[in-house]
DNA sequence: AATGAATGAGAGTTCATTCAT
DNA sequence: TATGAATGAACTCTCATTCAT
């Protein structure tokens, strides 16, 4: 069926995943119709299923397309030399400007992900794991920098810095008034140093 | 459906709505079926509409039901007379207790309720800016209080308790194993300090 | 069930079946529910299965009591000694005001009484049947005495007296601001000398 | 559902149309299902909704198919140049043989459009209106040629064809033995003169 | 004499999926 | 590459009916 690895099967199957990632995002896996998503690409709802094999794996493609160059950044800031606050803040960027760059599919794939059978969900988790332990990584370095204070829990931080993240992101995806930019000083200030003033030490 | 305030209508209905929120929970608004959540309660699926008009105004009552007493305990947070730290963990705890105790009406408000046609999300709303409004009182006493920094942005911090509380909360509820008692203390002690050490002022 | 022949007993059941009869006027019988007819008459769903067996039952009852003082009538015309123009008009006359006066239940026997099964159309047809029979005798009197025309139709005559008289019937029921009397004055000239001038005859 | 004014589309639309007007006429509105629609024209329940978009819009469809002819071929009779009788006749005549040719569409139009909501009416309103209008102007033609008596209420005399004519074509219907032509000479001869032979004119 | 509670059957409707064209 | 047509299963919801109280 996928025969034809032409450009121009791979053009609109790529259309085919954005839009599932936008009907998705929009309705929820189990609220979108397959309508829904093929007038989103302008086509019949029939040949859909000529890029998808069922709405299920459409779920899959989505989530993998979504986490997939989320991960890719994470790399990239993990990888590179740089001093922990500016990964981090790196890292804070990246998460919440892929929302409001309408990368619907990272929502789909935090919110929807739980819908698709263990097996499809496998290649997500090593994903997903994968970011969370480069970030705990850059988390790690910090501490034997010196910049994180000693004893840090740094599954607990890297868990923290994406819960907060994902949690401003809906607020960023769902008010289009909100100074994204505004948005990461201020959740990196507060990853940084909490809502205390520093204590005046003798 | 009906007027009558029997007792036995009462605790049915209450089961409902608990049966309701469980399946909710597990399955999403538009993933569960009348038929799951009947069978939760016991009855058959036509029965449900003894205590429900619709699917839908299942939902809505699941998602009042789940954030009214969350907003109560968070008045009585507010209105006591505590320094503000004690406050702070007070509503961390709060927050995150009611996962555990598997207030699955909490995850279903905050998850589906947008899947409820506007009229029937206006009381939500006005509970919910309470909240943020109660807890932002919260934060504003603080600064007054030099308890936090000078400048806060109270309605960011509100936020963001919400969103990292929530964030874990979801952890929570997937993750029988967790120590619920350890994460209140990481977070607390994070929106409190964050990551960084105390710099050695001068 | 029904052995409580008491006057109360029975006066309920008649409320019950004006009650049905009025509904099933409205609504049709298969678009009608006992919850419409149980709130007719001011008491619950459940509470009308003392009155009916079922609501085929009631309908029933309904189309019996409907043509049952309808024939009634009829049979008091027939019986009088009255020459046949005085028959026709009391005959139109109490036709159509049965209509006016709200005898919801002749409607039902004229538009539901199908819905009911043979066996339970017995009784009817015979009322049915009866009331032609006592219509064409009229007719059939009126040839005898010369006040009708040689060689009339009298199945045909009387069908039609009923037919035409069923179709302003429903026109009154829909329309409260028409002067029935002037339709009983009109409907019986029509039957009487139809619409065409008498011809001048040499 | 769809634009395509595809040939096969359109045929088996119409069949959609014929099936939901047999299976209403003779079941009533209500009482009729899907399936019974479905399976009158061989195909799946389901399938119907390819062709309507609800039962409901079923209704509204057959209504219109049935009485648009109907008007249609009133509109060629009011327009014709011929004397009065002979358009009477051929309104009478047009009316009842279209029940025997089995235009269930008619009868349901007359029986059932009530059910439909007001918005959908409006269009059938219009026709009937139409309908109405054009018969009372062959009645007023008729008075003003002479053929008719003077001071005639036009208005009563079409409702009256009207209301016969169905009454018969109900008759018509249900009977298959009914010799049609012979009502319709009779049903013409009662409207011309009535029941009444001519008074003898000194 | 009446009701609250429950049921089961069936309704209309939606929808993922298939397939010939 | 895409579509029109059809299907069958599942879903929400209604409703006549029953029965203990």
């Amino acid at each position: 069926m996928q025969n034809p690895e032409s450009p121009k099967y791979q053009q609109q199957k790529l259309a085919a995943i954005r839009a599932a990632a936008a009907v998705f995002a929009r309705k929820g896996f189990h609220g979108a119709s397959t309508t829904d998503i093929a007038s989103e690409m302008g086509i019949k709802q029939g040949s859909l299923y000529y890029y998808f094999k069922s709405k299920e794996e459409a779920l899959a493609e989505v989530c993998l397309y979504g986490i997939r160059e989320y991960v890719q950044r994470m790399e990239e800031i993990a990888t590179s030399e740089q001093p922990f606050e500016a990964r981090l803040l790196a890292t804070v960027t990246s998460h919440l400007s892929s929302y409001r760059e309408k990368n619907e599919a990272l929502k789909v794939h935090n919110d929807e992900r739980l819908y698709l059978p263990e097996i499809k969900r496998i290649k997500l988790k090593q994903l997903g794991s994968h970011y969370r332990e480069l970030l705990e990584g850059i988390f790690e370095d910090g501490v034997r920098d010196g910049a994180l204070r000693e004893g840090l829990d740094c599954h607990f931080a890297a868990q923290s810095v994406i819960g907060i993240c994902n949690a401003w992101g809906e607020l960023i995806v769902r008010d289009n008034e909100l100074d994204v930019f505004e948005v990461i000083q201020k959740v990196n200030d507060l990853l940084l140093n909490g809502f205390v003033p520093p204590k005046a030490t003798a």
